[in-house]
DNA sequence: AAGCCGGGGTG
DNA sequence: CACCCAGGCTT
């Protein structure tokens, strides 16, 4: 009997899948709607507390519909990628309090690309189609000692592999295989379910093939924590298609209405390293007044910036500058 | 096809 | 320090 992956892949799962607040059953489309943005590039382990306060906020679709971005973006803080936030409150709005059912329907909604259209519609509706992610490109790049940019063939052979009726048991089954057997580094060969069918299983470094990283540029940034009197420090929204867009963040320079009272001192430095970039803040601090001009510059009080959105960049900045965030 | 978009855990 | 994570959007 030539046993197919899935027929290995599948029992494995029944025993081996961790219990995580998305996979409660009934699943809710909404909820793995939430997961699967949030997990879009993101670790599970990171993902899950940030998942929970969301859920709590926006216990439903039409919650978030009716929520402001601001506080969407609030919740959202620190987890980065940030268009995925102003992405699914998009789609909140634009669905009409449902979720379609479709993958083909959900693909044209703001934030639902190949991956995240099939990942709710096999999870949540129980539709018959694949998908591929990071993990799944991996296993199957192994296992299938795919050469090269192994993601188009990924796609193309989970679609062969998949087991009509159990669309979303295998996806989740082959991503779970990723994350906690067939891992980056270091896979746990010896007890994976699907050993005797991987054509990796001997070299899984090889797969799926190492891709070149251009050079990370600095960007040098200047920033000024301006404070008030009363403790509130001066914020200022960032333009929504710059980096960090749509969230708050100390102001480059001082803004029209303030006015600024007495010395600027120096603050030192405050640094970020991203996927893309290195950024480097010079920071300086003074004390201001004065009524900003902009509605995109405000006196945020202590204990106001927890209802924004704010980069974990800022939020050093902030620390730096003593305010408490 | 390639560049851009965050942040952090891990070897 | 490099790598990569339940990717999508834009050009």
């Amino acid at each position: 009997m030539n046993s197919t992956l899935a027929d290995r892949l599948l029992p494995w799962f029944a025993t081996a899948r961790r219990d995580l607040p998305w996979r409660k059953e009934p699943r809710d489309p909404y909820r793995v709607w939430v997961s699967e943005v949030m997990l879009q590039q993101t670790r599970v382990e990171v993902v899950v507390p940030y998942y929970r306060r969301f859920l709590r906020r926006f216990p439903t679709l039409r919650a978030l519909a009716a929520a402001p971005l601001d506080d969407v973006l609030a919740l959202w803080s620190g987890l980065g990628y940030y268009a995925r936030a102003r992405n699914l409150h998009r789609a909140a709005r634009a669905c009409g309090g449902a979720l379609p059912s479709t993958s083909a329907e959900l693909r044209a909604l703001p934030g639902f690309g190949p991956y995240t259209a099939a990942a709710v519609a096999s999870l949540a509706f129980g539709e018959d189609v694949a998908l591929v992610d990071g993990n799944v490109t991996r296993v199957l790049a192994r296992a299938f000692a795919i050469p090269g940019d192994a993601k188009a063939m990924a796609w193309k052979i989970a679609r062969d592999l998949l087991p009509a009726g159990r669309a979303g048991q295998f996806n989740e089954a082959l991503m779970e295989l990723g994350a906690m057997i067939c891992t980056p580094r270091a896979p746990d060969c010896p007890h994976c379910p699907i050993r005797p069918i991987c054509r990796g299983k001997d070299d899984p470094a090889s797969f799926p093939a190492a891709r070149k990283r251009p050079v990370r540029p600095l960007l040098e940034w200047r920033a000024l924590a301006l404070t008030r009197g009363d403790g509130a420090v001066l914020l200022a929204r960032r333009p929504a298609e710059a980096l960090f867009g749509g969230l708050w963040d100390l102001p480059v320079e001082r803004p029209e209405g303030i006015r600024i009272l007495g010395r600027v001192s120096s603050l030192g430095v405050v640094e970020q390293t991203l996927t893309h970039r290195e950024v480097r803040v010079t920071l300086q601090t003074a004390r201001a007044s004065g009524t900003p001009k902009s509605p995109d510059v405000r006196w945020v009080v202590p204990g106001g910036i927890v209802a924004l959105g704010v980069s974990s960049l800022a939020r050093k900045s902030l620390r730096r500058a003593g305010v408490s965030t």
